[in-house]
RNA sequence: GGGGCGGUAGCUCAAUUGGUUAGAGCAUUGGACUGUCGAUCCAAAGGUUGCGAGUUCGAUUCUCGUCCGCCUCGCCA
């Protein structure tokens, strides 16, 4: 077998007259009469090979009849053509390859779509084709971002002290949160697995051994149904210290991402990351992931609507809801349709009722406000709107009135949405932000319980513990989320060690000391037997890449991704089974079967 | 579970108010020519218009159902 000896991106102009053999996979051929011409493409470039009539009359006859992606072995000498020939994207033509030795390893039917042009192509084709779809530059970039990543991440951990410890995929279910993966048990009947939403107990429970310091590259399982960021299987870097505070987290993870950025894409990301509390962003943005690449900061417009003659903001501020609103710099352009049309219908999928909206013109007098509805409002009520904004002419202000978390999440999405149509956010612009001083519980009405807003370990700031019984609503957690250009790529927080704390907080969540037991009964015990103060956090890698690669389609950064009704369509998982198996697993199928 | 968009040749897309034999570019196959970069020229082959009903003299087009893909709300401790 001819085994390469070098890769087809790796030949430079000293090579010249030197003795190669490459390996790969035909990228085009072109017969000239005395010369063929072949691109040998490999996962690092491409190589221009040539086949002399006069110099090897049956190779060249040989190569005529080579087609599009069969697999060859060549060995030839580097000639260089120099000028006129170079396409440096490719690093064909920069340097050649005359061939006098060739074995074919493979050939290959005509592939179902063009490789070049595949970003072109329906991705269902992809999807079922993935490993021609893999073949092409863009693919192998992001694996090969997503291999160095996870490389620079596990050796930063390592010189930091981490063991990197496998947990088991094979757990035990517990009901809060996602949706669980369920895998039932041959050898138990009637009883099942679950795949993990996290490792998040057994992390614990390793600092409880003692391990100190841990990470894992670990797969988790969520059955909820996909988004183009979100997908039922996915990869976080998760990690746990013992004996350290938030900052201590916080201040490791920030370097390692400052690391990564570093090395990855050349961006020096500035220490320490900026941070804001939960209120804070709630207050300013709507949401506790800012898109900080662009200001236009929501602003709260409830005392003057309560004064206003407006009938929907006055009965809204009455009625105890909250009305706030945005400033779009220069978005006055936007038609009354554009607005009533385009935008009106962009917040009613957030549950907004309405959209309302000034134009800021200035004829002379300074800025005033322009809308069907600026006659509900006396001078000194736009006048305040105005300052408020510090809105200039030319802008667009836009005014959500509802209930607390209908305004806040309407806006928040429309502000993201303004900020990409206006041209705001700019590539290469990298925001960070540590969320931090999250509550701890919030109310859930549905079920007239508390719910924990991170997760029932998270540990509440110590001054906050005696609200455990009196206020829980008020009770702040040692929580962190990182957030980078409004994507939540990291969270984490510091955990509860002492097992008095943890039962009082299941207690709050209204899950009994028997169900407790039962399901994490393990955790308690172990929390009894000498737990150290600990904490971590998980990074969402796959999120993570891509941001790195400037991708908005999760699929693109796993390499066998699923599609939203969760099918490989390129093994067509997931698939009916023999009777056979599901009779040894003690299953039966009461619903419609399986497809054929 | 809800809302939206889409499915026509191997691929990307056309096809007038519903009207003759559903077209084009690329790819494929054959030929010509050529140190070129899939050049140029000639030719051929390629279709259950996702699937199933319905309306109609006639359906890619209209209606209903269904399957699949994408975006999204719910959901995602």
């Amino acid at each position: 077998m001819l085994k390469r000896t070098h890769n087809c991106g790796q030949l430079r102009a000293s090579n010249v007259g030197e003795e190669v053999v490459l390996n790969g996979w035909v990228r085009s051929y072109r017969d000239h009469g005395s010369l063929v011409f072949i691109d040998l493409r490999d996962r690092e470039g491409i190589t221009q090979i040539v086949f002399n009539q006069e110099k090897c009359p049956s190779l060249h006859e040989q190569a005529r009849h080579i087609r599009d992606e069969w697999v060859i072995g060549v060995k030839g000498a580097v000639i260089n053509r120099g000028e006129g020939l170079t396409n440096p994207k490719l690093d064909t033509g920069e340097i050649e390859v005359e061939c006098f030795e060739m074995e074919i390893f493979n050939k290959s039917v005509t592939p179902p779509f063009e490789i070049e042009n595949a970003d072109k192509v329906n991705e269902e084709l992809r999807l079922t084709y993935r490993y021609i779809d893999l073949r092409r530059d863009r693919m192998k970039e992001i694996m090969r971002v997503r291999s160095k990543v996870t490389d620079i991440v596990r050796k930063f951990h390592q010189e930091n002290g981490f063991f990197e410890i496998e947990t088991p995929v094979l757990g035990k279910s517990t009901p809060e949160g996602a949706r669980d993966y369920l895998v039932p048990s041959r050898l138990s009947e009637g009883s099942f697995y679950a795949l993990p939403q996290s490792p998040q107990l057994f992390k614990q429970v390793l600092m409880v051994a003692g391990m100190d310091r841990y990470m894992q590259i670990a797969r988790c399982f969520r059955d909820e149904d996909p988004r183009a960021d979100r997908q039922a299987e996915f990869t976080q870097i998760d990690l746990e210290m013992s004996f350290v505070d938030q900052d201590d987290v916080m201040g490791l993870s920030e370097q390692c991402m400052a690391k990564v950025f570093k090395e990855i894409l050349d961006v020096d990301i500035q220490l320490p990351l900026r941070r804001m509390t939960y209120k804070q962003c709630m207050d300013d943005y709507g949401i506790d992931r800012p898109d900080l690449r662009f200001d236009m900061k929501l602003q709260t417009l409830t005392d003057i609507g309560a004064e206003s003659e407006f009938k929907v903001f006055a009965s809204v501020a009455k009625n105890g809801g909250m009305i706030k609103g945005l400033c779009a710099p220069g978005a006055a352009t936007y038609s009354r349709s554009d607005i009533e049309k385009t935008l009106t219908e962009y917040v009613g999928n957030y549950g907004a009722k309405g959209l309302a909206w000034f134009k800021v013109v200035d004829e002379g007098n300074g800025p005033e406000l322009n809308s069907s509805i600026a006659k509900f409002f006396n001078d000194d009520q736009k006048k305040a709107i105005i300052d408020r904004f510090a809105a200039n002419a030319g802008d667009l202000i836009l005014m959500v009135a509802d209930t607390e978390e209908t305004t806040n999440k309407a806006l928040a999405a429309l502000r993201c949405k303004l900020g990409n149509d206006l041209g705001l956010c700019k590539d290469g612009d990298y925001q960070f932000l540590w969320v931090v001083d999250f509550p701890a519980f919030a109310w859930n009405e549905d079920e007239k319980r508390w719910d924990s807003l991170h997760h029932p370990f998270t540990a509440p700031t110590v001054e906050d513990l005696p609200k455990l019984e009196s206020d829980p609503g008020n009770i702040n957690s040692q929580a962190y989320d990182l957030v980078l250009n409004g994507n939540e790529v990291g969270g984490g927080s510091i955990r509860i060690h002492q097992p008095e704390v943890q039962a009082k907080v299941f207690n709050l969540l209204g899950i009994s000391e028997e169900t407790a037991k039962d399901r994490f009964g393990f955790f308690l015990d172990a929390l009894k037997y000498g737990a150290p103060p600990h904490g971590g956090i998980a990074w969402g890698l796959d999120r993570l890449i891509m941001l790195l690669t400037g991708t908005d389609n999760i699929r693109d950064v796993i390499p066998f991704p699923k599609t939203q009704k969760g099918q490989c369509l390129m093994t067509d998982a997931p698939s009916g089974v023999e009777q056979k198996q599901l009779d040894e697993l003690h299953i039966g199928i009461v619903t419609k079967g399986p497809k054929q």
